[in-house]
DNA sequence: TATGATTAGTTGACATATAAACTAATTAGC
DNA sequence: GCTAATTAGTTTATATGTCAACTAATCATA
C-alpha cells in the first residue's frame, strides 16, 4: 500500500509477480482509453481504426473471419463493427463469386481519405509517446511481451478451473 | 510482414517503437480476455473480481466514486456494475448519514466467500503464468509499465488532436 | 441565508465485447 | 450423390465502456 504506483494498488500484495502483470494490464487499459480519444474526431473507436490498417495493408482481400481472427475481435462482435462502418462509409462488403458464405471487406474512397489523415499524425504519436524508452528498452519490451503472450496463450488449454 | 509476432502484423511497419506499444496493447487485451474466462465459473468479469479485492482490502468504506477512480472505471459505468453486483448478492449499497448524496459499498457474506474461493487460484495461476520471467525481468517491466503509464497520463493534456 | 458552484449518482444513447443458438453454404466421407 | 460435419456470418442476450445531460444534495461565499 505504500509504493503508490501509476496502476493502483488493489493489487500490490507484496508480489512483484502480479505487479507486474497489473502493470501490463493497467497500461494496455490506459492505451486503448487514450487511443479512443485520439481518434474520436473521425472514427467511433481504435478497433475501426485497427480494421482500416489491416485493410490497408492487406495482400489479399479479406473476410469477416479472417479480419476478427487478426484483430482477436469475435465473429459476433465484428458482424456489427462492420455494420456501423458499412453505415458511416468506411467500408463496403463485396460478396465473393466462389463462396456465397463469405464476404470480401474493402476500404471505400471515404475510409481511405480519412485513414490518410489520421494514420501520419497517430504515428508521430506513437513515437513521441515511446521516446521516453532507450532502443534497447525497446527492444525489452517487445521481448517481453512477446513471452508473455505466448505464456497466456499456451496456459489457454490447461487452466484449471476449465469448466469440464 | 516476415516477423510474425504474436500480436499481429497490421503494426509492424518497420517500426520497433509501434511493435512495442501495440505488444503492450495486445498483451493487456489478452490478459483481458484470459481474466475474463479464469472467473467465468463465479464472476462476469475480471472487473467484478477487482472490484471485490478492492473491497475487501480497503482501508475504510468506499463510495462508488472512489471505487471508481481507484480502478479506472467511469461514474456511469460503475452504477450498472454495481446494480448487476448487488442483484446477484455480491456486495450491498449502504447509505450514509453525513451525506445523503453519496453509499458506501460493502461485500456481502456471500461476496466475501465467492472471493475466498478464486483468490488462492488467482495468486497461483498468475505466479505461474509469470514464472517465465526472472525477478530482474519481472522489475523492468514494472518500471517499464510505470514509465509508460507516466507518458500516456502526462500527454493526456497537451495532446495534438485536442477538441478544443 | 440566498445564490451559485460543485459533487454523487443516475439515466439514455451508443459502441465494444462474449457466448450460445441459429441459418445458409460448403466440404468430407461413404 | 447423400448424409454428416464444418464453416461464415447473423442474431439475441447480456456485460462492459464512454459521453452528455440530468437530479439531488452539499459547499462556498458574499
Amino acid at each position: 500500500m505504500e509504493k503508490k504506483h501509476c496502476h493502483n494498488e488493489l493489487v500490490s500484495f507484496e508480489d512483484r509477480d502480479h505487479e507486474a502483470l497489473m502493470g501490463v494490464w493497467w497500461t494496455g487499459i490506459l492505451l486503448k482509453k487514450r487511443a479512443k480519444h485520439f481518434f474520436s474526431n473521425f472514427l467511433s473507436s481504435e478497433v475501426q481504426f485497427n480494421i482500416m490498417m489491416v485493410l490497408k495493408y492487406a495482400e489479399k482481400p479479406l473476410t469477416q473471419s479472417e479480419l476478427g481472427e487478426q484483430l482477436l475481435v469475435d465473429k459476433s462482435n465484428i458482424t456489427g463493427l462492420l455494420d456501423r462502418m458499412e453505415k458511416s462509409g468506411l467500408i463496403r462488403r463485396l460478396s465473393v463469386p466462389d463462396d456465397r458464405r463469405c464476404y470480401h471487406i474493402e476500404l471505400t474512397a471515404a475510409g481511405r481519405e480519412i485513414l490518410e489523415k489520421v494514420e501520419k499524425p497517430y504515428h508521430e504519436h506513437v513515437r513521441k509517446l515511446m521516446s521516453v524508452f532507450s532502443p534497447d528498452e525497446i527492444n525489452d519490451i517487445n521481448r517481453y511481451m512477446s513471452r508473455l503472450e505466448k505464456a497466456v496463450t499456451a496456459e489457454e488449454s490447461t487452466a484449471f478451473n476449465d469448466r469440464s
